[in-house]
Order: structure tokens, then sequence, then C-alpha cells
DNA sequence: GTGAGCTTGAC
DNA sequence: TCAAGCTCA
């Protein structure tokens, strides 16, 4: 090995220093390491890339910058295609080899088969805790249902603090010859924005989260109390951390090693649930990665064959209302408002406005599933694809298809306070809490001494829940019958 | 082959 | 009480 061997770093979705399998491989293995991200055409004109994300993306990769600067190197930004691209820049900087966290997305694959086809490539790490088709069954086939794969996950040797990899304190300087495209400007990012981007944010969110790990200094973190306060909409109970996980700037692993410090570390029965109910959505995001490896067919259809054929409503009307968060159930329209504003809906939501979507207006999950792509920037194929199957009940250990939320009783429960309401349906704020969840209800001199007029103020329910739940329990019938006819 | 169990429920 | 059927061991 030469002593001035360079290698490209190459950053795909793992914008951050810290327990970097990649960058540590590359640093072991070359003297100097060029830190290179490929602003991909074919992924940022496809339907799926929203403005958001995108812009939540440049302003991580600018943050990654600045931690790469004070490090004494820099960020090398090419755009065009990966394979073209990061040969011409190897032929530029002699770089010999390419080092990359593993990503086991459909795309992702196939793009890295055609980059090693043209540099000697090395895939390192996983965007997920456990890598994909680590976790299967005694005869070797994959999962499809979460709590055996859950148990089969913890069976495995779990992570320790030792694992991590610390951020490199010094990097070598990038040639002054080389030449990085000037970031663009990250625009529609909201102002303060709600998920500053970077690493540094990433992980002063895990320990406001996760507490200082030590229940003497602090008995009650949130992730004490995430086994109950996780489904609160009223309150921030959850860890506001997915748009890291999904860009990498937090490391799963060190999630992960974190949520099983907070166990051991937790002050009571209580908040071990809380770590452990943590790390089960952690585990999630493995579960739903995994499924997606070994079923790449989910991505445009059922994972059950019976459901492509329930005759979905193509009300576009319908579809326009509940992207607009104006369907007149209150917690639908401030779970939609909430993303637009937002780039993010706390995780109840997702379930009620997916199970209104598909079961209350009936309404292809795909048109769900790519609306909330375009808009969420924690927005990850493998996860959002998952959760949009078990809610239209047509995925891996999916809700069963008669398993209709009920908007005003899921609201009732999970905002009972109503202030979710009022945070995103200003229209609302005024309204008693009694009424908040079905202002339909309302008695007409209540709703005059609140000042509210219904389909002025705030739109009538746009269908009858009890109607709605009637058809869709038809219509998936019927699917189901065409599909499996009797011997 | 067989029984237990299946993220988040509704009526 | 109801709503099916299927996975996993």
């Amino acid at each position: 090995m030469s002593a001035d061997r360079t290698a490209i770093w190459w950053i795909r979705r793992d914008l951050r220093l810290t327990d970097n399998a990649a960058l540590e491989a590359a640093l072991t293995r070359a003297e100097r390491v060029l830190p290179t991200f490929v602003l991909d055409p074919a992924i940022l004109r496809s339907a799926n890339a929203g403005p958001g994300r995108v812009a939540f993306m440049l302003a991580g990769l600018r943050a990654l910058d600045a931690e790469l600067r004070a490090r004494g190197s820099r960020l090398i930004l090419r755009q065009g295609e990966p394979a073209a691209e990061l040969a011409r820049l190897a032929d530029e900087a002699g770089a010999t080899a390419v080092f990359a966290e593993a990503d086991a997305s459909p795309y992702a694959l196939t793009r890295d088969r055609r980059v090693a086809e043209a540099l000697p490539l090395e895939l390192w790490g996983s965007a997920s805790i456990r890598p994909v088709g680590q976790v299967r069954k005694a005869d070797g086939q994959p999962y499809v249902v979460f709590t055996p794969y859950g148990r089969a996950w913890k069976a495995l040797p779990l992570p320790g603090p030792a694992d991590l990899i610390p951020a490199p304190a010094r990097l070598a300087p990038a040639p002054e010859a080389l030449e990085s495209l000037a970031l663009p400007e990250a625009p529609r990012l909201p102002d303060p924005p709600s998920f500053p981007a970077g690493e540094a944010e990433a992980r002063r969110r895990l320990a406001a989260f996760a507490g200082a790990f030590d229940a003497e200094v602090d008995p009650a973190p949130p992730i004490a109390g995430y086994a109950a306060g996780r489904d609160r909409m009223d309150s921030a109970g959850s860890s506001g951390l997915s748009p890291y996980l999904r860009w990498g700037m937090l490391s799963a692993r060190e999630a992960a090693v974190t949520a099983l410090h907070a166990w051991h570390a937790a002050a009571g029965a209580a908040a071990r649930a809380g770590a452990e109910a943590w790390l089960g959505e952690l585990i999630w995001r493995d579960f739903y990665a995994d499924v997606l490896f070994h079923f790449p067919h989910v991505v445009d259809r059922s994972f059950r064959a019976d459901y492509d054929r329930v005759a979905w409503s193509d009300d576009t009307e319908a579809f326009e209302a509940w992207t607009a968060g104006r369907t007149g159930y209150p917690v639908v329209d401030a779970g939609m408002r909430q993303l637009a504003a937002s780039g993010w809906m706390h995780n109840r939501a997702r379930m009620i406005t997916a199970s209104f979507l598909v079961k209350d207006l009936l309404i292809d999950w795909r048109w769900g599933e790519h609306h909330f792509m375009r808009h969420l920037l924690d927005g990850d194929v493998a996860s959002n694809n998952g959760g949009w199957q078990w809610a239209a009940g047509t995925g891996t250990d999916a809700a069963p298809y008669f398993r209709i939320f009920n908007p005003v009783n899921q609201g009732q429960r999970h905002d009972p306070s109503g202030d979710y309401i009022r945070r995103w349906l200003p229209e609302l704020a005024a309204l008693p809490t009694r009424w908040i969840h079905q202002p339909w209800a309302m008695p007409e001199r209540e709703r005059r001494l609140a000042g509210f007029r219904l389909g002025q103020d705030y739109p009538a329910p746009i269908v009858d829940h009890r109607a709605a739940r009637e058809r869709t329990l038809a219509a998936y019938k019927a699917a189901r019958e065409r599909t499996t006819p009797k011997p």
C-alpha cells in the first residue's frame, strides 16, 4: 500500500462523523480521505423527492461541511450520475477506492452495483441497526411478523458503547485543486426550522430525550415516560429523532445503545418499559428495511396479492381535502396540517390519517404513501411503505382490514386536552374540549357562544364515518372473494 | 401437523 | 363480542 493512497468516502444517507463505519474504514486504509456527496438527478427528479426533505438534506450537508472544516477537511460536492461522477473524481484525485455505508433500498442496490462495476466499492456498516438479512428464522427464511422478528433481533448480541466509533479528531485536507459545487441554498425550510439539520442537533436531541443516562442525575427524561407518552399527540412524548435517523445524522446503532443504556439506568419499571418501547420502535425500523429487502414488490404492490384487487375510489376531490387538512375530522386535519407546515407528523397521527384515507375515503394507500414521501423530512421508502401497508391492512403483519380507526375516539383518547387540534387548527381553538373532536355534534347554542360556524369556519365532515366503514368492509371482502375462489 | 398468538380497535 | 386468516415454533 503506497503511503499517499487516496480514498473517497462516498456519503449517501450517513451525514455524520460519529459512529461511521465507512469513514473509519476509509481512514484506516488511506492516507487521505475525500468526503464526497453526489447530488443524484435520478433521486432529485423522482416523484418521491419532496422539496422539504431535499432542503433538510442540503442543510445537513452544510452542517457536515462545517464539521469537516473544523477538522481540516471539507465536503466535495458533485452532481450527476454517481458512477460517472465518482469515476471522474477518482481520476482527478488519484483515488483508488470508494467506501460507503451499505444502503439496502432497491434504488440504492442498483445504483451501487453500477458504481461497483466502475470502481472498487467497499460497503461498511448499515443504515439500520442490524443489516438486512441478518435476522432470520431457523430455516433461513426472513420473518414477516414483527413480534417473532423482534424476539430474534433481541436474542442476537446487543451493541454496547464500546462498539461505537468516535468521530475523527483531524482529517487530511482535500487538495485545493479539487472542485466542489457550491451547496444550493435550501429553500422552503420554516424559519426557525422545526428540525435544524445536522449531527450536533441530533446528539442534543438524543441527550434531551434519553437524559444523562443516569437515573440519579435525571430520573425522568422523556424516554422514561415513552411507553405511555408516545401516543399523546398533545405533548412532546416522542423523541423527534426520525429525520436525523433517516439521514444518518445520528447512527441507528448509537440510538440502540442509548436505549439499552436507558433501560439499565432506569429508575423503575415504568422507565424501563419506556426504554424498551423506544427500542421497539427502532426495531420496527430494522424490520421494515428487512421486509423491503426481501420483498421489493411492496414498493408498488400489496404485500398480499389479494388486496391489489380492492376497487379503490378515485375521488380526487376527497383526496385533495385530505391533503389540505379539510376533511371535517379535526384529528385527521390537524395531522395533515402538521405535515404540511413542519415536514413531520406525530406517529399516532400518521396511523389515524392513513386509516382515514384508506378506510374512510377508500382511496388507494399508494396515493397517501406518495403524499407522505413528498412531505416528510424523515421520508424513507421502507418505513413509509411498511406503515402504509400496515394501515391499509395489505402488508406483512398488518392491521386486519376490518379494524377501522374511529377518528373521534382516536382524537379523544390520544389528544384528550384538544391541544393538538388547537395548535394546528386555529379555527377550532375556541371550541370547548368536549366538542373539539366532533364540532358537527356541538349544539347550536354552544356554537353561537363560541362564535363558530360549521361549514364556514371549518368544513362539515366530507364522509359519514359509519357509512364509510360499511363501504370499506364490503370492498375488502369483495377483493378477497374475487381472488380466493371456493374449492 | 397443530395450537398459540398476532402494535397501536370498534361497537 | 366481533371481525379472518396466517405465521411461527
